[in-house]
DNA sequence: GTGATAGGTGAGTAAGTGCTCACTTAACTG
DNA sequence: CAGTTAAGTGAGCACTTACTCACCTATCAC
């Protein structure tokens, strides 16, 4: 679709032409109102309760208890609320800041089915303290193309970037198999991470219930050694 | 949340109310006009795209090259028009009509990694082929409760009553490893389908372009195998 | 023929929608 | 103190939304 070219320049200049055209202010602190920071809090949870086109902004200015119009005073527009909530909260997944916790884990002189297993915890616990805003970001992003670039562009590669990284070397080491293609293994860890999470909030009815410690266990488990019996071992 | 016998006879009872409060007509295949037909692909089209609140009726009509009172004379609403569309697919997914063929692949006499590969080969036909209205499913399932427990309790129940028979069966017969749980076996085989179909429709570029036979052949590696290398395999 | 039924439509309607504007209030700056 | 700036708002704007209704046409049974 766009070349490679296109990609590497595309989030930072993406971010400065949304910061101008939303009035996004990026690093400088400036101190947000009691009352931002009730619109912020509404628009969230409407957000992620309705969907972006089902939301709206007298909604959300009766749930922040603030006249609507002063969502337009600080936002601009409606889409730039969206913005003005999502893309801090991507900025700071995809910098390396949250992905430090993650080598810091996997660089620890521990068995791998433990690493695994602690990886998968942090990264259950990162995602459920964040939920609201992730179904929004995951959600919009299927009707927002350029929400959805930006996510590929920086957030995937950034984190596909970390992990193939990791992987190489374990494969090396021969702590993983190293008949697989990179892209398989890191699709492979993170499909497990993201069925339970699925399995999680959406059927909760069909997990363990109150045994996630557990869970987590048989995650790694699987990741690691698969699901096939001795009779298949026999035969391979 | 809800109990159990609230559950068993919701979806049939859920069915009945829809029919009758959206005009929904189930069995009797009563002849779609030209025009119907036309709206219903329109729906199909705009809704997978903007989401049934970013969707309007007049949009509809417009490509449905259609008077904006005839979607209103069939479907009464635009919420009819949606469940008139997806209803029908949910009903043909959750019987066994359609699981049958994964039946039918599962109970050849190979092995597990060429039934497995075979498995993903069908069921990633059958997503690709119906994207637009799962799309649809899934992500209207997150906003309205009722879909979502109709799915909830139909689908998702009619899904792993099938998969879990099967896998008790190979548990015993050694097939599969019998020290995990059936619904985390369940959610593995699930997971890693998941995982590979999200990559390729919403990252694309993450994957080994036009190797699809090659990716599905992976798939079931894992799914059997695990990937972990020889050094974790002698510790353990 | 008459009547009944169903498909189809143009022209509306009331109730929102996102957003603007003139304005007030309060807090800081020199 | 006056002057500037930012936060905040009520009233209203142009426009769109889902939906209705009276009406037309075509088919078909009697």
């Amino acid at each position: 679709m766009t070349t490679e070219q296109e990609d590497e320049k595309s989030w930072e200049e993406w971010i400065r032409l949304v910061a101008e055209e939303y009035g996004l202010n990026l690093e400088k602190k400036d101190r947000e109102t009691e009352k931002q920071k009730r619109i912020l809090e509404a628009a969230m949870h409407i957000f992620s309760e309705r969907g972006f086109e089902g939301a709206s902004t007298s909604a959300i200015a009766e749930r922040a208890q603030v006249a609507e119009a002063t969502i337009f005073k600080h936002y601009r527009s409606k889409k730039g609320l969206l913005l003005h909530l999502v893309i801090p909260a991507i900025s700071r997944v995809a910098t390396p800041f949250i992905l430090r916790p993650v080598l810091k884990i996997l660089d620890q002189d521990k068995p791998s089915e433990e690493l695994f297993r602690e990886l998968y915890a942090d990264r259950v616990r990162l995602v459920e303290r964040n939920w609201k805003k992730i179904k929004i970001i995951v959600v919009e992003s299927l009707f927002q193309p350029e929400l959805r670039e930006a996510l590929q562009d920086h957030v995937a590669r950034s984190i596909y970037e970390v992990m193939s990284e990791r992987i190489g070397d374990w494969q090396r080491e021969g702590r993983l198999r190293d008949d697989l293609p990179t892209h398989v293994v890191a699709r492979s860890i993170l499909s497990i991470g993201i069925g339970y999470l699925l399995a999680k909030n959406i059927f909760p009815r069909y997990l363990a219930q109150g045994e996630e410690e557990q869970e987590l266990a048989w995650m790694a488990e699987v990741l690691l050694h698969g699901i096939a019996g001795p009779k298949e071992k026999e035969e391979g």
